[in-house]
DNA sequence: CTGAATTTTCAGTAATTACTGAAAATTGTA
DNA sequence: TACAATTTTCAGTAATTACTGAAAATTCAG
C-alpha cells in the first residue's frame, strides 16, 4: 500500500476538516484514503498507509460502519475483511445527511417538543417558548426535506441540484404551476 | 439572571449538540441563553448565568462574532456592551448556512482543485482524480445552492422549506416549465 | 490627560478526547 | 474440536482542547 503524494495531500486535508465535521482526525484520513482507493483495503493496509495502530483503525472501522460509509468485501482464501466506499459519490452524500440528520436534528427535535409541551412558568418561559416554536417548525422543515433527498434518486439528485442559481426561478415555476 | 428550569434544559442540550457541531459546549450553551433571553445580556450575566469565567465568555464572544451570530447593543449610561440574538430565526439560518460553507466547503474545494490540476504520476493517481472530480462537482452545486439561499429572502427562503415533500413534484413542474 | 470600568489576552492547568499495546474474544479451517 | 489467524476491547497514556485567574490593554467620563 503506497500512498502517491497527490493521495496524501488530499488525506491529510480531510484529517484537518474531519475534525471540523463531528468526526475526527483519524477518521477523515481512513476515509480518505479508502474514498481514493480503487480496490477494497484491509485493516492492516489502513494502519501502515496512515501509520496508526492496527487497534485504532479498528475502532475506525467499527465508527465508519455506523455511519454506514463503508462496503465490506471478502476476498475467497483470505479470512481479512476488505473494506471500500461506494462508488457512486451521492449514495455517500445521502448516507451523510441521514446521519447528521439522525446525529445533529432529531435529538434537538425531541427536546424542542418537550419545551414545548410545559406549562410556561413566567414571561420569561412564554418567550422562550416562542423562540424553540420558531426553531421547531424550521428544524421540521429541514427534516422533511431531508427525509426527501433520502428517497432520491442518485440522478434525481442530482437534477435538484444542477438547478443551482435557478432555484428562485423554480418557485416561480411552481407558481404558475399550481395556478393551473 | 435567573434561568428558569425549562431554559436550563435548552441550554444543556445546546451545550451537548455544540460539540456535535463544530462549536464545543459553552459556545452552545451562551449562544442558547442568548437565543432564548428577550433582553439582550451582557458578558457578566452570562458568567453568572452559565457559571462560567468572565474571560470564557469573552472568548466566546469573540467566536460568536465571527460567526455573524449576535448583535451588539448600548445602553446609554451603562459601559458595558450588551448581546442579542436576531430575533428572525431564517436569519440565524442563513448566516449558519453561509459561515458552515466558509468553514467546510470553501477549503476542501480549493484543495480539490488543486489535486485536479496536478498531473496524475500513476493509474493511483488518475482513479484519485476521478474521485476527486465527482466530489468537486456535488461541492460545487452545494456552494452555489448556499449562495443562492443566503441571497434569498426569509420568506422566500420559507417557501422553499415549505415545498417540503413537493421537491420531487416541483422538478417534474419544471421539466413541464422548461418544454414550453 | 487621568484613572476607574470594562474587555481582552495569555500562560498555566484542568478536562476531554484520541491512540496504543497487550490481552481477550471471535472467526473459520483443518 | 483445536488452534492459528484475525478482530475487538480496554486500561493506561499521550495529545488536544477548553477554561481560569491574573495581568495587560482598551475605553471613556470627568
Amino acid at each position: 500500500m503506497i500512498i502517491t503524494p497527490m493521495q496524501q495531500s488530499l488525506i491529510s486535508h480531510f484529517g484537518e476538516m474531519g475534525s471540523r465535521w463531528g468526526l475526527n482526525r483519524t477518521l477523515g484520513q481512513m476515509y480518505a484514503l479508502i474514498v481514493l482507493t480503487e480496490e477494497p483495503l484491509n485493516a492492516d493496509q489502513i494502519s501502515d498507509a496512515l501509520l496508526i495502530s492496527r487497534s485504532n483503525v479498528s475502532m475506525g472501522i467499527k465508527e465508519l460502519k455506523s455511519w454506514n460509509l463503508i462496503k465490506l468485501h471478502h476476498i475467497p482464501g483470505d479470512r481479512k475483511e476488505y473494506f471500500s466506499a461506494p462508488k457512486d459519490i451521492w449514495e455517500i452524500a445521502r448516507t451523510l445527511i441521514i446521519e447528521r440528520r439522525k446525529r445533529e436534528l432529531d435529538p434537538t427535535l425531541s427536546t424542542f417538543r418537550d419545551a414545548l409541551l410545559q406549562d410556561p412558568a413566567n414571561e420569561a418561559d412564554k418567550y422562550t417558548q416562542q423562540r424553540v416554536q420558531d426553531m421547531h417548525d424550521l428544524m421540521e422543515m429541514v427534516t422533511i426535506w431531508s427525509t426527501e433527498l433520502q428517497n432520491m434518486s442518485s440522478d434525481k439528485l442530482s437534477t435538484l441540484l444542477k438547478l443551482g442559481s435557478g432555484v428562485g426561478k423554480i418557485l416561480d415555476a411552481k407558481e404558475k404551476f399550481l395556478k393551473k
